[in-house]
RNA sequence: GCCUUGGUGGUGGAAUGGUAGACACGCAGGACUUAAAAUCCUGUGAGCAUUAGCUCGUGCGGGUUCGAGUCCCGCCCGAGGUACCA
């Protein structure tokens, strides 16, 4: 018999689905384990090699606890919202929804194909009314409450109503925006029902805001920072500008600490963990105002974590989008500032930062005064502040800080040193803390911690500032000028916002005519006719962003059908939180920290009964595709569809044009005039693409699918091959060479029960020490690196194992048994095939997982490498157990180190027993 | 720029501070074959010597150690994220 993937595969897959081996029941008497994937967006390239990366490896694990005696939930689901299925449909017409399901049909047949566990009864869908019905639930949660400093949790809004009525705001403890007014009891309760409203937006979990975006005028929609290439739009390169939009928000701040706090107390990676920190950016400092000169009415706020620098001040940086900009600027500086400003709105935040050693900036010939000594500042704009971060102002410390350093010699400006520990500022900025103040006033002499605490003391006695902790983490802006997402169950009344009552849940989206901004720049819902709440309120038009749904859909799995609840507690309870998450590290500071911060809030509504929703998460690097540039004369530079190119990275002038006909970006680009066209010798014109490595995405058009590769090899050796590529933790470019490998390795597991002319090899007879030292050997190996998630030391163990038995023409039962068993999570297919050929009854799922048998491992001796001097000369074998004193005596008399001592003495022997020799002389 | 992460043969990679390159791919030579494919066997880090053997070698430069791919310090380069891709 000869081994035949497709037909085998296909047996499996039937086998499974009619005897539901992959149903999980919530409850019974193993202990539970859930492993959860990063689902999926579906889109429309289909599956490719980089998706099932992780799958593979989660499936795998998934079937070694299972083994092991685990009931294990290891579900899938779709995050189905999201912008390709919406630009498709702009260019088409056809309904996203559409799009999205049978992207979703395409995807799900080419998983099936790998043979994964997944418990597809528990599927879910983030588009799907039924489930964005609980999104728009949580949403409501998050408007009707608010996070209350002292209890640190969310409270009821309508419980601090309750105390708006009796005492006003002063003594609530909460977190609100910067500028909430102060009310007493009697101003409260004279305010109108609509003042209320406006006025308890400060307070709510979720309200709107107002925050900057990509405007695209031509486009007359908002733009992600990844549809904008070289400040340009990508799709028609159209100019994008940053603009001011009243946006719907999501309080996170207000978690910032909590969300540290949680960091502690989950096995994340280390470097995952730091970088949400990093991202959260808690620091400690104090917020110092400065009087404008010629108005002292008028006050800048500027937070600074080194506020013990203040008498080093030479000047004053606004981001450019500062409020006050344009009220201070002088009339002669007006021209420059407005250039300026035009400038910088042209580029995005990143474009921004990113030129960092560049100095720009502009002179608004206005002046504000150092509060400590009257000093007065020059007032600047730069783009190195931005607009988003504490107060959009900074005083500038030249000695102290290199950018303003820079900054101040590009433009002449003084730079006083502050602290005699300070090194030569002449040269660079010095930020010690080290040493005595200078040229500093009331401190002078004193040292930082009691200079820090001087200064905010002085302040606050002042009103001049305060001690404060500021977070880098901003709120979160959750709303899309976009059709695809959930529906915000929101109206507006009188230009309040009003939450839809719960019964009409789920709010579902209008049809609309077509998936394109109005007229007027309202988002595409504002096309749906008659879509009015009560048929009178205009609903919110914006949609939520991706990641609403993806913030708690690990719940959804545990109860996928509940249409009454998102989850029942019962559920909830069993399954308590994810036990192990996988995921790729590009998530790691979006969806990782969102989905924390909405668990958070579930918790304190005691909705759910874990803090933190997922204990161990691993990262899994990325397959990188290899993506393709063309470069235009206009100096822009585009993706190019990689199946358009021939594999000398060309690309001839036909297919150019048979890509611009399906791809929208390439409109408006002169085909002749705009392209470098070169001719090959047949005449045909062709340009060269420039390749570059860099991550597997729909958006770079540089995917590659699996289906050819299952087609040709079977899943199992895609499995596999996929597993022995690295390290699942390491970001790999993807290449198929060495695939035939796996394949080899597989037919040679086959062969080890039938031979090359069909003949029946398997038998009874008792195993050798040698063939249950192989056998042990990789069952330890297996199970230690499956637990330290090293699946491709696993394949490779598999490879010695089988090689080794081959070698030893081992055919017998006992020994294959086992590692069928071993085998089953990685190949499951071919395992379940052997399995019954050995006599067994499948599924082999249900079989009993090997224990490695440390007696079968020890040899008799061990080679001991014997090195002078670190360098390995020669080697030795001692009998196993050999005392190291027995070792160290034998050492001198060995020819190697005869020879190599050669009358110098031995000045120390160092013996690591079992391990190696090593004689210094 | 900032945060995170990685850099080992021609390639993917292996290596609790203890023989660098396991396991594969590729390549070369051989067997089988009319021939090719498939399969099997042998070799394969670089250099010198072509027998023994020797020297160099884990991005670059230092350091710790009997011993460093692994630990420490300083650089260089790639990748991911950078708040509307998901």
């Amino acid at each position: 018999m000869e081994y035949n993937p497709s037909q085998i595969e296909s047996k499996w897959a039937k086998f499974w689905e009619q005897n539901q081996t992959y149903k999980v029941e919530n409850g019974g008497s193993k202990p539970k384990f859930y492993i959860l994937n990063m689902f999926p967006y579906p889109s429309g390239a289909g599956l490719h090699v980089g998706h099932p990366l992780g799958y593979i490896a989660t499936d795998i694990f998934a079937r070694y606890k299972r083994l092991k005696g685990f009931n294990v939930l290891n579900p899938m689901g779709y995050d189905s919202f999201g912008l390709p299925a919406e630009q498709y449909a702009i260019q088409t017409g056809t309904h996203p929804a559409v799009t999205t399901v049978k992207n979703i049909n395409t995807f799900r047949s080419q998983l099936d194909k790998i043979g994964f566990s997944f418990d597809w009864s528990r599927e879910v869908r983030t588009s799907d009314p039924a489930y964005y019905k609980w999104t728009q639930w949580i949403f409501m949660q998050l408007f009707n409450h608010y996070f209350d400093k002292d209890a640190q949790k969310a409270l009821k809004v309508s419980d601090l109503v309750a105390h708006f009525e009796k005492e006003g705001n002063a003594k609530v403890n909460a977190v609100c925006d910067e500028d909430t007014p102060s009310v007493s009891a009697a101003e409260w309760n004279a305010m109108s029902e609509k003042e209320q409203q406006i006025f308890l937006l400060h307070y709510r979990l979720t309200m709107p805001e107002e925050a900057y975006v990509n405007w695209c005028p031509a486009m007359g929609s908002v733009l992600s920072n990844d549809e904008v290439k070289d400040g340009v739009s990508e799709r028609g390169g159209y100019p994008v500008e940053r603009k001011l939009m009243k946006q719907w928000a999501m309080r996170i701040t207000a978690y910032a600490d909590r969300l540290l706090e949680g960091l502690n107390n989950i096995d994340w990676s280390e470097s995952l963990k730091e970088q949400q920190r990093n991202w959260i950016g808690r620091s400690q400092g104090a917020s110092v105002k400065f009087d404008l000169a010629l108005d002292p009415s008028v006050k800048i706020e500027v937070f600074t974590t080194r506020v013990d620098t203040i008498y080093g001040v030479t000047f004053m940086v606004l981001a450019p989008e500062h409020e006050l900009v344009d009220s201070i600027t002088t009339p002669e500086q007006r021209e420059e500032i407005e250039n300026y400003k035009k400038w910088t709105a042209s580029r995005s935040e990143v474009d921004r930062m990113s030129e960092g050693k560049k100095v720009t900036g502009a002179f608004t010939g206005a002046y504000c005064i150092n509060p400590f000594d009257g000093a007065k500042v020059p007032i600047y704009i730069a783009d190195y502040v931005l607009a988003g971060y504490g107060t959009g102002a900074v005083m500038a410390v030249p000695s102290g800080d290199q950018r303003d350093w820079n900054f101040a010699k590009h433009f002449n400006l003084p730079i006083i040193p502050i602290l005699d520990a300070q090194k030569d500022i002449e040269t660079a900025a010095d930020n010690t803390k080290e040493g005595r103040y200078i040229n500093s006033g009331i401190i002078n002499g004193m040292t930082y911690k009691e200079a820090t605490q001087t200064l905010i003391n002085w302040l606050e006695e002042r009103g001049l500032g305060k001690g404060k902790v500021q977070y880098r983490l901003r709120n979160a802006v959750f709303s899309r000028q976009r059709y695809w997402g959930e529906p915000v169950p929101v109206y507006w009344k009188e230009g309040v916002p009003y939450l839809i009552d719960e019964s009409e849940l789920p709010l579902e989206l209008p049809s609309i005519d077509e998936y394109l901004p109005t007229a007027t720049g309202e988002p595409p819902l504002g096309r749906a006719t008659d879509w009015k709440y009560k048929g009178e309120y205009e609903y919110e038009l914006s949609t939520m962003p991706g990641w609403a749904g993806s913030s708690w859909y690990f719940y959804r799995y545990m109860d996928a059908q509940n249409d009454q609840e998102f989850a029942s507690k019962a559920a909830l309870d069993y399954w308590r939180q994810v036990d192990l998450y996988v995921g790729g590290t590009e998530h790691a500071v979006g969806h990782l920290l969102y989905s924390r911060f909405w668990n958070l809030f579930l918790y304190d509504l005691g909705l759910v009964p874990e803090k933190e929703y997922a204990k161990k998460l691993v990262n899994q690097g990325m397959i990188q595709g290899r993506s393709l540039f063309i470069h235009l004369k206009t100096g822009r530079s585009l993706h190019v569809q990689i199946q358009f190119a021939d594999e000398k990275d060309r690309l001839f002038k036909d297919k150019y044009v048979a890509m611009t006909q399906i791809d929208n970006r390439f409109e408006g680009i002169d085909t002749e005039g705009d392209i470098a066209w070169q001719t090959d010798d047949a005449g045909k014109q062709f340009v060269v693409l420039t390749p570059e490595v860099e991550k597997m995405s729909k958006s770079k058009y540089n995917v590659v699918n699996p289906d050819d590769m299952i087609a040709q090899y079977g899943a199992d050796c895609f499995r596999m091959y996929e597993m022995f590529l690295g390290p699942i933790t390491d970001a790999k470019p993807w290449s198929t060479s060495g695939i035939t490998g796996v394949a080899g390795f597989l037919r040679k597991f086959w062969s080890l029960m039938y031979d090359i002319n069909g003949k029946f090899l398997v038998n009874d007879n008792e195993p050798t020490k040698d063939e249950l030292k192989i056998l042990h050997t990789c069952i330890k190996k297996v199970n230690d690196d499956i637990e330290r998630f090293g699946f491709n030391t696993c394949v490779s163990a598999f490879m010695v194992c089988v090689n080794e038995l081959k070698a030893a023409k081992c055919s017998k039962r006992a020994i294959l048994n086992e590692l069928t068993i071993l085998l089953a999570p990685f190949a499951p297919f071919i395992a379940e095939e052997a399995w019954t050929i050995l006599g067994n009854t499948p599924s082999v799922l249900n079989a009993a997982y090997p224990n490695a048998n440390e007696a079968y491992l020890v040899s008799d001796a061990v080679v001991y490498p014997i090195a002078i001097n670190g360098k390995t000369r020669g080697e030795i074998s001692f009998p196993t157990g050999t005392a190291k004193d027995v070792i160290e005596a034998a050492v001198p008399d060995m020819e190697v180190v005869k020879k190599w001592v050669n009358g110098s003495g031995i000045k120390k022997i160092v013996v690591v027993p079992g391990r190696m020799i090593n004689v210094v002389i």
